[in-house]
DNA sequence: CAATTTTTGGCAATCGCTTGTCATCCCTAT
DNA sequence: ATAGGGATGACAAGCGATTGCCAAAAATTG
């Protein structure tokens, strides 16, 4: 215990001098300091005050804060002024409470440490901010309960929702739908807005590519069973082998996480397959171990394509042949969409679809199919 | 253009049948559907409906609800109930502005997009949410400016904060630690309550693991020149290394992401050294590439050490030797840190200070040390 | 059973802002 | 010069909760 108390504090020296001290008579790595008091938020200037300083009334302030037309040039000025010197911010709940609006769109996600979402996040985030509204970020655990039941507890308290890759049943989506504003994110079109991002027609690339390469013995690796996405890029798979006459077969499903690759790679393995397209790059380089592991080469013994092209596909290895998606414009457009809606009349053509463009990036992970 | 739509709309075929009709008509791809009006919400229930569905007057209702002891346990059922029947949800905004609590947490971070804040994220998110609390999330850009705005500007939006490696100066910290509740994490202790992960004496491990290894002659590729992590970082590697008589070297600041690695691997071969502890692993792994790309071997030729044991540090070429934290543990005990302060009644000890251990992973991007 | 304490529940003010209504003022056009 | 009209700004009523204060009811005690 004293060596250990010794141990850290030569730590503790190596942050702060002035902790040594303190340092030897901590617990493990917890330690209680001289309370050094936190402040709590004085009070707040308001609204008035601002209005008191500028020599006008508290609704002319309010006016010439949110709709700055509706107010004299120079009375604007003056208020602003005001504003700016008693460091006034508006309270966001008072707003709220008076207008009905929130200016917060919440953002729903499965898995917010799946990389794929990352660049949703930021395209919605950055395109919000833009517009002056506050993004909330929920994650909703791969769950299609918690999806529903965020999207309950929250509606009064955000403008809008966008689902990225819903979990939702059909029924489930229509009834959210019906009840407060949302844009999905690669989810069946009409039943809302939806931004789609176009990996089947990927998929097509993907085949011709390993057709291409001598293939004709190809395995789905399947992702989520609740996944939208999933389900049309097997359907897009289906359609396409038939028509090239290609032996396939399928596994899954699998969750989109690197975790699941080895049970992926020994069930695409077992197929006898020579190549898979692989439900997400999360799976594929799970995947990409897994071979490894066993010995089975890459692509010279079996040939990978994954999808979305994330965080990771590039310097993987082998670096991954992968579908590569334009996912951060996807979490932008969505935004549009949505505040298109909210605010009809800044207008913009309301769309209810918008597809995005994919394309294959080939890397390492493809190559000639093995001579038998 | 014909072309351009048919292939098209043979694509949004394998998405919905229905839409093919639609498809034909559409322009790339962008797509107007017959308006299927999105709701807005319709009246939502107020605690006064709650009030008179249970035939008590509002204020019990409100007294049910949020301070349960005060009231008799069978009204109570009966309130909630009847709260349960009118699918009612207390309106986050009048409660806050009534209440002056927002139960909300701002969590402002560098950089959505660095894994190695994922977790941490993650963590805050978990565990706010166990606490009723609601997180509101922000990317700073790795600007001091925007960091210290976004303070200003939530600072009635949010009851706390929750800074991860903040890029603020002391003095703006301490200003802001004045005015609002905040927790830190990665920096210096005493201005704030912080969590800081304990990556200096994960530098000694890696030093000495270096050492064991036969190098002699190792560089420091450092980070961000306002990182507070990094200052410590780079200050235990001197302190260590001057212990050890070893031939040191450093090269930076570069900025966190692998895109910087060709520079750092580039300066960092320039040196001489034969291995490098480099300041994260998106640096790291940038390098790894940029190695690769010039032909030399790692570990065979040089070695990398990185840090933080980030997603993609196990599956990148070669498996990063890294030094492992508890990042979302740390995101955990910064929220219980903060929650703590701001609900004194329940207490815990205020705590103003949280080590995180941390501990060298060893994977393949370290090797014995050249032999000239 | 009366007196006292403890629970329980209602009233009404309040939080900070938005917004509908209306009075005022200044221009312009006749 | 004066009526008409458009800008501008003041007033005050909410928005939906919380909460201090007090009254009524119930439980406890002697």
């Amino acid at each position: 215990m004293t060596s250990d108390c010794q141990k850290l504090s030569s730590v503790l020296q190596l942050w702060d001098k002035s902790l040594i001290v303190e340092g030897q008579r901590q617990m493990r790595n917890t330690q209680t300091m001289p309370e050094l008091e936190l402040q709590s938020p004085g009070k707040q200037p308001t609204i008035r005050d601002v209005a008191e300083l500028a020599g006008v009334a508290t609704s002319t302030v309010s006016r010439a804060l949110t709709n700055p037309g509706r107010v004299n040039h120079v009375t604007r000025e003056r208020i602003e002024e005001a504003a700016a010197q008693l460091n006034y911010i508006p309270s966001s709940q008072a707003r709220g409470l008076s207008s009905g609006r929130t200016q917060t769109v919440a953002v729903l996600v499965p898995d917010i440490t799946n990389p794929f979402y990352f660049d949703i996040i930021r395209g919605t985030q950055h395109q919000l901010k833009a517009a002056g509204y506050t993004q909330l970020l929920v994650d909703t655990e791969e769950s299609a309960d918690m999806e529903a039941d965020a999207l309950q507890k929250m509606r009064r308290s955000a403008d809008g929702f966008i689902l990225a890759a819903s979990r939702l049943t059909d029924e489930q989506l229509t009834e959210a739908a019906a009840q407060q504003p949302l844009v999905t994110i690669n989810r069946a079109p009409a039943i809302a807005p939806t931004v789609v991002i176009d990996t089947p027609s990927a998929i097509i690339q993907a085949l011709e590519h390993l057709v291409s390469l001598g293939h004709t013995k190809i395995c789905f690796v399947g992702g989520p069973a609740t996944s939208w996405s999933n389900a049309k890029r097997w359907q897009a798979f289906q359609v396409e082998t038939k028509e090239r006459e290609l032996t396939t077969s399928s596994v899954g499903p699998f969750a989109p996480k690197t975790t699941s690759g080895a049970a992926a790679a020994d069930a695409a393995v077992h197929t006898g397959a020579t190549a898979c397209i692989v439900f997400n790059d999360l799976l594929a380089i799970g995947m990409l171990q897994r071979l490894r592991e066993r010995g089975i080469r890459v692509p010279e013994d079996m040939s990978i394509v994954g999808c979305d092209d994330i965080f990771g596909a590039d310097f993987c290895n082998p670096p991954l042949t992968t579908m590569a998606s334009p996912i951060e414009q996807a979490g932008r457009v969505a935004v549009s969409m949505l505040l298109s809606r909210l605010n009809p009349q800044y207008g913009g053509t309301s769309r209810r679809l918008a597809v995005m463009p994919t394309h294959l990036t080939v890397r390492a992970s493809t190559g000639a199919a093995p001579a038998h």
